[in-house]
DNA sequence: TTATTTAATTGTGATATTGCAATATCACGT
DNA sequence: ACGTGATATTGCAATATCACAATTAAATAA
């Protein structure tokens, strides 16, 4: 087939999916990481730092934008990066929610095997 | 090209991203919580929980497995998988550290904005 | 030995992702 | 208007992923 069966999956297992997708690449990992330590992040000086074609982190952004991630701002000619730190929280919660989850429910099966 | 550049980025971007990327497929994720909390999770189980066809959980089955996440039990002619709990607090605390790392990143630069 | 059950592997088609060159767009400066 | 710089988009080739049918392998049951 090729494609995702999304809609066999609830809500909230999509959403952690998405999120941890977007994650999914180290050079996605790589240009959170810079914008969040930099406040001059736009495309090109992102270009310089990690190595990869113009286009390349162009398209890499786009895929974060997606989540909801990024915040943009416009100076002049230039448009800077910066992190949607509501969005971030918001991530991060749905992710430690899912390993406290299963972490909790390990322990209890365990418990249960007398 | 087709293939990542994993060569370009540090050793934890890279398994920042082999983590998130593995949980990154919602059918993933349903396979995770299923076995956290279920005690007779084998293939078969899985197969009828989630219902995706038998190849297709077995392949998602060694995506996991490729990580260390999943251990397995042998009874009978059945094999039982539970979670590696001191994998799943690996991960979990590699995740949780990028997004601390990011939010506090992310204060600094904005409160250095003059 | 001969089914039967369980799960991995193989092969295949469809779709998605990764990366980049070329191009387009848009704003600014001259 | 024209050139320049910054970034998005398009088009493409290579690779990876998703899903499943068919097959295989291994253990158990008859």
């Amino acid at each position: 087939m090729g494609f995702t069966k999304k809609h066999i999956f609830d809500e909230q297992q999509n959403q952690i999916a998405n999120f941890t997708k977007m994650i999914g690449h180290p050079a996605r990992v790589s240009i959170i990481q810079y914008i969040s330590q930099n406040e001059d992040s736009n495309c090109n000086n992102l270009v310089k730092a990690i190595g990869l074609a113009q286009p390349t982190i162009s398209q890499h952004l786009a895929e974060i934008r997606k989540t909801g991630l990024l915040k943009q701002t416009v100076k002049g000619k230039n448009l800077y990066y910066s992190i949607n730190q509501d969005k971030l929280n918001e991530c991060r919660r749905l992710i430690n929610d899912f390993f406290v989850k299963t972490q909790v429910n390990c322990s209890n099966t365990v418990s249960s095997l007398k």
